[in-house]
RNA sequence: GCGGGUGUGGUGAAAUUGGUAGACACGCCAGACUUAGGAUCUGGUGCCGUGAGGCAUGGGGGUUCGAGUCCCUCCACCCGCACCA
């Protein structure tokens, strides 16, 4: 009989959902297990085969972990909220929850085919009102509660107004507070709410009368219709995520993340320890009688090295800096005022990004507040008004980006580190001995810090300041589909609704157009928007809403009294694997740890941390295919009768290249009759010139994307070779952290090594007088003998440490090993060939529980006691040593496993290769390494 | 600009701790079986060289008996940067 892997995969996909196999309990005298996908956002396109490759890697790992005698979890939602259904209304009018059901609904359906063990009754979808009422609620605790800076933990917003009711702050007395009204109060607690709003700038774009994503922005104008777009100032909700900064950065020790993972939260949280310091200005002004008049201010700088403060040549402030507008002097005003229009149609990444220099000077200085020095106050992009104060103080000797401008400027450059400087690049050492430094000359700089900053504190004009990059995370979005946010407004004060009012449930709209000012669309649906209490919040919650606590919700999905409840949640705790890209490294993972955080200090659940181990999977990328049409006809050529320049040329002709279906290409060799047919036979009459009987095309790797004809659909591939090729092709492909581009070629590989395998079961099929005949199952009851037992136990334990390090690529290639040598010993026995189905299950499981079956077992091979290792089958009595003379290797040898160099070394002299390589000469040296290499030094 | 990552045959890759570079596949070449093959099987396949041998892990340098692996330096490409999710 052939591999039907069609009605196999059929068969056992029906089994599964019939006999509820994947079907997970909270209660199970077994160890538990989480193992979690990062969930998809269910787009339009369908799935394509990058997604599949994290989900194939969990579900490997869940089923090992099964096998392996633990309860595990391994569940699977949507997030479904988001920017792209409701772009897709605002074009097609499809409301975004009609969209969203379909697109889920189709996912699922590709998810399904490929067999993945999801517990599909504990499904969640961010978008589905049952699931964000809790969203909602958890909003609602995270508004009253503040960071206790004293505890630094979250406590409830009652406690505090307790104390300021009871003993006030140093801002306001107890009476005092009780006398605010409640307006006053609210301004009060809104500085502390984990949840908080307040005003920040957006991206808004007069035109289309809407707040734009920062990619939606391409070179300061909108992507849709390039109207200009402006930074402007809008109420927002923020979470209060800079006082975890602390916790955030501790939690990473106790996690199991990849360094680079760690390293970019740490970078994103950007904590930096050093010194806010005050400088006085000088701006001169005439007064009333012309007299020569001094202004004075004072402007904060934030610096890490406060050490340098003698070598601060200018001081360099943000165009958006509050001084600005005072600091001008009437001879800059018009070079500002240009500078600043400039900057304000540029994003921060572009300002920074910038290798031209640019800047303004302000026409005022700024005071030295040591040695009473002047220095010149200039304005830059470079300079950003969200980290630190907005203003930095500059030291181009050992600053390399306040180098280039002073360079570009002219402006003078004082050295404090002597030789260390050479007047051609800055040098940013902490080691160098300070000169031209007043009290701090003769010091080494790193300890001069700690000094510096003393006498700052000492006279008053400065203090030690520990900075961090991160802000608070905006939490408000003018858009319709998210969750809408449990609060009302009364003449400009927030008031939350009770939990018991929840969900608040996103009104139907018809229209997806912005409201009034920039709000979100819901600002239009006045019987919504507008209560008897007030007007409700008109803007939505980000995506990350729903996807900062989701793996929460899978613990306990049907829990309609609390999000979750404390048993389940202590049951499962946290994940123990996290499978998810890099994309996400900073965004939703410090946003659900936080969350997690937040929700542990309430005591809600009784972990901090969300997820203990996290693997990133690559990208995959696509891998476009192009034809050749001479520009104006219907001709293509194939690639390498093209040359290549400045354009591509045919015999002088110019030749345009195209992108074609790279389903419709074998390798690079182009399917014509296919593509005549494409695009409703758009194609049809095309003439082709090719090298010898093919059209080759081209290639380049780009992202995958349905506009660049570059996708694959996993469904194709398993209805040509089914999902467990499929599988086991993914993760054949290379390791699960590594990008790559997808490559259809070579998928045959691993569909040969599924056919292989089951012929190790049925003798093959064959054709007499026109009639296929059935091949017969061929296993035997035999016992094994010591070669099949070497072969199998070497794969057991190949195949245990590649699963547990994730090293799926190789696992496949050591079941390809074990395979190619029990069919060349012709190894039909059961014995063994049982405990390579079950090891084989995570990965191919249709095909494993179907020989499974075969072999006279009932039930799933799930069910089955994992194989156990045992060495003595596949100790080796001896070794074939390389043997090198001078690291080269020259020959090999073979020694008892025992042998020791004294054994080894006048065999190994007395060989003839190595007599020969010696050439007469004495050896230096014999290094033996027992059981890896021999090698002579000459 | 800042941060992170990757560079090994014609291709995807392997080499887990500094110890036989290229496992396992794809592709290609030759052959067997077959009415037929997009089935199956056998053998070969890093590069140069008839050969002995030499050269090879992005380039250059270093440490070491020994480097794909460690150190320095340069180059190329990919990803992220706060309203895409």
């Amino acid at each position: 009989m052939d591999y039907k892997f069609r009605e196999i995969e059929e068969k056992w996909q029906n089994y599964w959902i019939e006999n509820k196999t994947y079907k997970v309990y909270n209660n199970s005298s077994k160890p538990k297990f989480y193992v979690l996908d990062m969930f998809p956002y269910p787009s339009g396109a369908g799935l394509h085969v990058g997604h599949p490759l994290g989900y194939i890697a969990s579900d490997i790992y869940s089923r090992y972990k099964r096998l392996k005698g633990f309860n595990v979890l391994h569940p699977m939602g949507f997030d479904s909220f988001g920017l792209p259904a409701e772009q897709y209304a605002i074009e097609t009018g499809m409301h975004p929850a009609e969209t969203t059901k379909k697109n889920i609904a189709t996912f699922k359906k590709q998810l399904n085919k490929i067999g993945f063990c999801y517990d599909w009754d504990r499904e969640v979808q961010t978008s589905s009102p049952a699931y964000y009422k809790w969203t909602q609620e958890i909003f609602l605790k995270l508004y009253n509660s503040y960071f206790c800076n004293t505890q630094q933990k979250a406590r409830p917003i009652t406690d505090l107004i307790e104390k300021y009711a009871t003993k006030g702050t140093k801002h306001f007395s107890s009476n005092q507070w009780n006398a605010f009204t409640d307006a006053e109060k609210e301004v009060w607690l809104m500085k502390r709410r984990l949840a908080f709003s307040s005003y920040g700038e957006v991206n808004w774009c007069e035109a289309l009368g809407t707040v734009l994503a920062n990619d939606e922005v391409v070179n300061g104008v909108s992507e849709r219709g390039g109207h200009p777009v402006i930074k402007k100032k809008m109420r927002q909700w923020y979470l209060r995520i800079t006082a975890y900064a602390d916790r955030l950065l501790q939690g990473l020790e106790t996690v199991d993340f990849s360094d680079s993972m760690k390293e970019m939260q740490r970078n994103w949280i950007g904590k930096s320890e050093g010194a806010e310091i005050n400088f006085k200005i000088s701006k001169p002004f005439k007064d009333d009688t012309n007299n020569n008049k001094e202004f004075s201010d004072v402007i904060k700088v934030y610096t890490t090295r406060p050490d340098t403060i003698f070598g601060v040549d200018f001081m360099v402030i943000a165009p958006e800096h509050e001084m600005v507008e005072t600091i001008i002097s009437e001879e800059q005003k018009l070079y500002v005022e240009k500078y600043i229009a400039y900057v304000k149609s540029r994003s921060d990444r572009e300002r920074q990004a910038e290798k031209n220099i640019s800047g303004v000077f302000t026409g005022s200085y700024a005071i030295n507040p040591f040695d009473g020095k002047k220095i010149p106050i200039w304005i830059s992009e470079y300079v950003l008004i969200g980290y630190g104060t907005g203003a930095i103080m500059a030291v181009p000797c050992g600053d390399e980006r306040d180098f280039k401008f002073a360079k570009h400027f002219n402006i003078p450059i004082t050295n404090i580190i002597g030789n260390h400087f050479n007047g051609l690049e800055a040098n940013p050492t902490k080691e160098a001995t300070l000169e031209n430094s007043n009290f701090l000359n003769g010091l080494v700089m790193k300890d001069a810090i700690t000094i510096a900053i003393n006498k700052l504190e000492e006279l008053g004009i400065g203090k030690r300041k520990v900075n961090y990059k991160m802000r608070d995370a905006g939490f408000s979005r003018q858009r319709y589909w998210g969750e809408p946010f449990p609060i009302i407004w009364k003449e400009g004060t927030p008031t939350a609704l009770s939990a018991s009012q929840l969900p608040l449930e996103l009104p139907h709209v018809e229209k997806y157009s912005p409201g009034p000012e920039g709000e979100g669309p819901l600002a239009n649906i006045q019987n919504w928007i507008n209560t008897p209490e007030g007007k409700r919040e008109s803007s939505t919650m980000p995506g990350y809403a729903g996807s900062s606590w989701y793996f929460l919700r899978y613990m306990d999905p049907e829990n309609n009294q609390e999000f979750v409840s404390r048993t389940a949640s202590d049951y499962w705790n946290s994940v123990d694997l996290y499978i998810g890209g890099t994309e996400h490294a900073v965004g939703h993972l410090l946003y659900s740890r936080m969350w997690t955080k937040v929700l542990y200090d309430l005591g809600y659940i009784g972990f901090d941390e969300p997820f203990k181990r996290l693997v990133n999977q690559g990208m995959i990328q696509g891998s476009s295919r192009f034809v050749y049409r001479i520009n104006g006809t219907n001709t293509y050529v194939s690639k390498n009768l093209i040359s290549e320049g400045d354009q591509y040329l045919y015999q002088e002709k110019k030749v345009d290249k195209m992108h074609v279906d790279v389903n419709m290409v074998d390798g690079l060799e182009l399917n014509i009759e296919q593509f005549k047919q494409w695009r409703n036979g758009e194609n049809n009459n095309a003439e082709f010139i090719l090298e010898g009987e093919k059209y080759i095309c081209g290639v380049e790797v780009e992202k995958m994307s349905k506009s660049k004809y570059n996708t694959v659909n996993p469904d194709d591939l398993c209805v040509q070779y089914g999902a467990d090729t499929f599988r086991m092709y993914e993760m054949f492909l290379g390791p699960v952290e590594q990008s790559k581009p997808w490559d259809t070629k070579g998928i045959e590989g691993v569909h040969r090594f599924l056919k292989k395998l089951w012929r190790l079961f049925y003798s093959e099929s064959s054709f007499s007088n026109g009639i296929q005949t059935n091949g017969n199952t061929i296993f035997t009851k035999d016992a094994a003998t010591s070669e099949e037992l070497k072969v199998l136990h070497k794969t057991i334990k190949k195949i245990d440490e590649d699963t547990e390090r994730f090293s799926y690529n190789t696992a496949v290639s050591a079941f390809m090993v074990c395979v190619n040598e029990l069919a060349d010993l012709k190894c039909f026995k059961k014995e063994i060939l049982e405990n390579v189905l079950i090891l084989l299950a995570p990965y191919a499981p249709h095909i494993a529980e179907e020989l499974w079956n075969v072999l006279g077992n009932e039930g799933s091979v799930l069910d089955a006691a994992y194989p156990i290792y045992n060495s003595n089958y596949t100790i080796e009595s001896s070794k074939e040593y390389p043997v090198s003379i001078n690291g080269k290797l020259r020959t090999t040898m073979h020694f008892d496993i025992n042998a020791e160099q004294k054994d080894v070394e006048p065999v190994v002299l007395a060989n003839e290769i190595v007599q020969k390589w010696l050439e007469g000469k004495n050896p230096k040296k014999i290094i033996f390494v027992k059981n890896k290499m021999i090698n002579i030094v000459v």
